[in-house]
DNA sequence: GCTTGACCCTCACGTGACGGGAGGCCGCAG
DNA sequence: CTGCGGCCTCCCGTCACGTGAGGGTCAAGC
């Protein structure tokens, strides 16, 4: 089976271009020729070709992909295996900055103002207790609490009072659920743990059923979010966390 | 809260030759100077930052990132919820590409041809029906067998004499414990499903469970892996996806 | 058998996102 | 007051292509 540079680029979902530039750096030259000089690409240069897109979407320089492809010590099948490896490692990474965004979500939502290197750790290379005084400003936010109310914009002072209101009316509601002795996957429980979703959504953010679970886990990490709750009553965390993966999971 | 840039590179895991670069072309310049004319970035510097360096991660070009960063109509909260779908659309296209890699392996395995658009639907693009004789070469694997037993370099003649009767000797064991009529969970359909784990690992690549549950799927999933199965013995491909499955579980 | 339009070729310069060095101030620990 | 690490501003280099310019090729249709 033999295609062309129009075809091959079609099907790899790469520009002509790119297959000329890979030419002519010798990554990938195509196995033939055709009398008037067209580029003859056949099935194992398509193989080649998808090792070299997987290892470019996974941000290998051409040089490092062609010496890795060029070796003779790895076996095709090596390739596949490490692309794997690779892969599975880099969703891995995404899924902790999805975690981050739910923090940082979670973060503004409670106006608590985060530290650098929570900002930043998904991205690596951090280097941890380079901020010495992180204590201060991790707990700083409270201070900012009441200034801070006018950066969200486009709420006004009453808006933020009716929410308030709204929040401390679900509190007060929860807590009787939970003081009634009915398990967190009660109907009760789910259907206080879904008005807290839908009370994020209708102030802050689109909250998912899948944010809601993450945030969920994270009130349980996070110290600052566990105290937030705690403050309200003691043990509402666990119970409030038990209740929203009760509701993810029912209404699935 | 202050800092210098050579401080935010370090905890932002940029370089300072970066943090110049933005400043140059305005996407992130620090709140303030001092007299020297250093760089003072503060905490709103940090969060703009921290949101340009997710839209990177994501693929943006600067200069759209400048354009939905400073676009009035969105607020911080709403970038917040906006990355974390583009993420989790990330998260799920590596993901299909790990299906994809999986599914190049075990054709590898099976000697079965992939078609372009095999190769390389994972990456978009793709065009459908602009092959047609797809089926050709989707099943011309099978005249290629004999001599492309010679492909895989590394194994002699006797070494693929070995293999297939390895793999017919299991076979036979595996039938007989389905016919036997024990459920596809039971202690002996698990330990062929692992053996057929361990079959693959030693001939092939190196294959974890994880890989194994996702190998079983595509065997329901794609017809050429089911034949495969079913030609040995029909309803063979099920029962052994299930036994693999709580293979992988109880081993957990 | 000749046109026409889609596709191919080789230069060759342009671009985005920085890397890396030169040459020279700044600031604080000893 | 002297290092020495950190900061500054040019400015050229690089990588992986993008984007024409100028020109040959090929199958389809008239």
């Amino acid at each position: 089976m033999a295609y062309t540079v129009g075809q091959v680029a079609k099907a790899a979902g790469v520009t002509v271009r790119t297959l000329h530039h890979y030419d002519e750096i010798s990554l990938l030259s195509p196995s033939g020729r055709t009398a008037a000089g067209y580029r003859r690409y056949d099935d194992a240069d398509l193989e080649r070709l998808q090792l070299i897109r997987y290892y470019r979407e996974l941000g290998f320089p051409l040089e490092e992909i062609a010496a890795i492809l060029d070796d003779p010590r790895v076996d095709p099948a090596a390739h596949l295996r490490r692309q794997h490896e690779l892969l599975t490692g880099r969703i891995g990474k995404l899924q902790e900055m999805v975690a981050a965004i739910e923090l940082a979500m979670e973060a503004r939502r409670m106006n608590i103002n985060l530290t650098p290197e929570e900002r930043f750790e998904v991205f690596g290379d951090v280097d941890p207790d380079q901020y010495a005084d992180e204590a201060e400003r991790r707990w700083g936010g409270s201070e900012a609490y009441r200034e801070s109310n006018r950066r969200v914009a486009r709420y006004g002072k009453d808006d933020w009072l009716r929410n308030k209101a709204e929040n401390e009316d679900w509190g007060r509601r929860f807590v009787a659920v939970m003081d009634s002795g009915v398990p967190a996957d009660s109907a009760e429980a789910m259907a206080l743990a879904e008005e807290h979703r839908q009370l994020i959504s209708r102030w802050f953010y689109d909250c998912s059923y899948e944010i809601h679970t993450g945030l969920a886990d994270m009130y349980l990490a996070d110290e600052r979010f566990t105290a937030h709750y705690e403050a309200i009553h003691p043990g509402l965390t666990a119970y409030l966390a038990e209740a929203i993966h009760a509701n993810a999971i029912s209404r699935a």
